[in-house]
DNA sequence: ATGAAAGCGCTAACAC
DNA sequence: GTGTTAGCGCTTTCAT
């Protein structure tokens, strides 16, 4: 910088005005300036810049994984959010999701060089990480318990089980079996339990739940046992992928979907209106919940404000495609 | 710092040598020191290092979308390796891949707060981008023509494409038909030429290429094209989302995969194993090409020497399973 | 409209 | 083994 302004012959805190774009520069200067920049190849050093402000321009990410496809498109819209508003992102990937780990993740990303944190909260080790973000360091949490201690923005998880639920019994079927995420996932035991409450609210009763792990694998082997019996006319699964390995089971084993079983996934993966047949499944959008989870962090960064302890559920929509059809009584 | 300082009464030197672990501080000084720092929850701030040290310990990366699986896992595994030596990742999403947008993402990156630069290259239009990153600034390429201006690690897609093709022919059918990824695509270029190649060394006439855009939607749209013609045997498609759209187009004409016809795609999805049917498909090892490239990148951060400029290429194999079959001379 | 001075928090270099 | 000094590149006063 200091080349530049004895290029330019100028002080470098013109340079600096220039440089940031402010109005009290006279034009011929200004212009002056921006010719000796691009000539000396001048770009700005973030770290003092960022040294002076306090501001980083960057929010931190906080994901176990990136191969499941919520939490892809969870990341690509808060990328895009935050692109929009100047600000990249830094993500710091737990690599394997044990206690000790979380809380190294933690404490490396809070004194990284981030104005805000988003965490994406997908287990129940969470709980037990001592996290403890710089003082001021605004924090929201995706996928979760409302009652952590930051403001929580998540997929309307209830209400989707229980629409995938309500179809299947409106298509008449006796009841529905579910094929569950892990148990540490807090939003695979909310679909679980809105599953088993919209079962008991319609005086069913309620069939044992069987816990995969999202894998399709784990759909699969889960599906090979579901298929054996043949009263078994109608399963959710907690995600698309496991609800493909439960097909894949079934037309293996040579029984019709939707004639003789019909199948409900969750998340709609752009894959899953390709699947054989056409999933019927719980659409979540999480380009909005990734949206809004940085709306609410940008906003208290640039307010200085923390932000309210609050609670937004964005709402599902089912998708109804070929893998559910009408009950017909087994002959 | 002063704080610290002050409250153990030592000088702000020491408590930076205690902080960074260097040797040369007396053991009881350390235990003082650490203890005032937890009890003023001290927490080092990265910009002053950075702007100390010149080093970031984060690497940049550019991608134009998140949303295919393959950027995903390649994305994970450069995460993964760079948190190994204790690197952070600086996402910078462009988020449409106009020229004028990439050139945005390049100049925005350029003065981001990074050590080094990982361009996952998908889109021709790279090339039109006036990127010039500072001086002495590493960058590797993912996924691109070996003749760029940098180091690149890509998967070997001739010899995926390749393999693929032979595989079909060796099953017996008379041709290959191609589905192909988007024109502005390298990988996608590279595995229509190989598979064209493969066609030709065997003497056999290039049928007309079909181009989708990676989408299982182009895919079924092709798909459903091919379907009509009862010639089509065998159908090589650029990646498995494509693939899968192929496979529904058939199912729902109603011809048999594989007694009509063999299917082979590209990516090995964790859900293709699970596809109906199982869909035989080129694996890519998405973890070793990110990995490579933070190795490279790394290498050149430490040294502080340019990288050479190379090509790496990293194998990949073919995964026989269900969607492919000895050819069946047509009744 | 422009410049001079001070200092953000840290660490390398050199004392002692 | 520890303290002192200086300065990284920038921006925020306060003068002019």
């Amino acid at each position: 910088m200091a080349d530049v302004a004895r290029h330019a012959g100028v002080s470098s805190q013109t340079v600096s005005r220039v440089s940031n774009g402010h109005s009290n520069v006279e034009e011929l200067t200004r212009q002056r300036v921006l010719a000796s920049m691009s000539e000396l190849g001048y770009r700005p050093n973030r770290a003092a810049r960022a040294l002076r402000s306090g501001k980083f321009r960057s929010i931190g990410v906080i994901m176990f994984t990136l191969s499941t496809a919520g939490n892809m498109s969870t990341l690509e819209a808060i990328g895009r959010e935050a692109a929009l508003a100047g600000y990249s992102i830094t993500l710091l990937p737990v690599v394997a999701p044990t206690a000790g780990d979380v809380s190294g993740a933690y404490n490396r990303l809070s004194e990284q060089a981030v104005d805000g944190i988003v965490i994406v909260y997908e287990s129940h080790l969470m709980e037990h990480a001592a996290f403890t973000p710089p003082t001021g360091m605004p924090v929201v949490v995706i996928d979760s318990n409302p009652d952590v201690a930051y403001p929580v923005v998540d997929t309307d998880q209830q209400q989707g089980a229980r629409a995938a639920t309500r179809h299947l019994l409106e298509l008449g079927h006796p009841t529905v079996h579910h094929v569950a995420g892990p148990a540490n996932s807090f939003s695979a035991t909310h679909r679980a339990e809105a599953w088993a409450a919209e079962l008991g609210e319609a005086g069913i009763r309620v069939p044992p739940m069987l816990m995969g792990d999202w894998s399709t694998d784990s759909g699969y082997r889960h599906g090979l046992d579901l298929a054996q019996n043949h009263d078994v006319t109608a399963i959710f699964a907690a995600n698309d992928q496991m609800a493909l390995g439960v097909m894949r089971a079934f037309h293996e084993v040579g029984r019709d979907i939707p004639g003789d079983v019909s199948i409900v996934g969750f998340d709609d993966l752009e894959e899953s209106s390709s699947f054989w047949p056409p999933l019927t499944t719980v659409h979540q959008n999480f380009a909005q919940v990734g949206r809004l989870a940085v709306q609410l962090l940008l906003a208290s960064i640039d307010t200085a404000e923390p932000i309210a302890r609050s609670s937004t559920l964005v709402p599902t929509t089912l998708v109804v495609r070929a893998s559910t059809a009408l009950h017909r009584a087994t002959p």
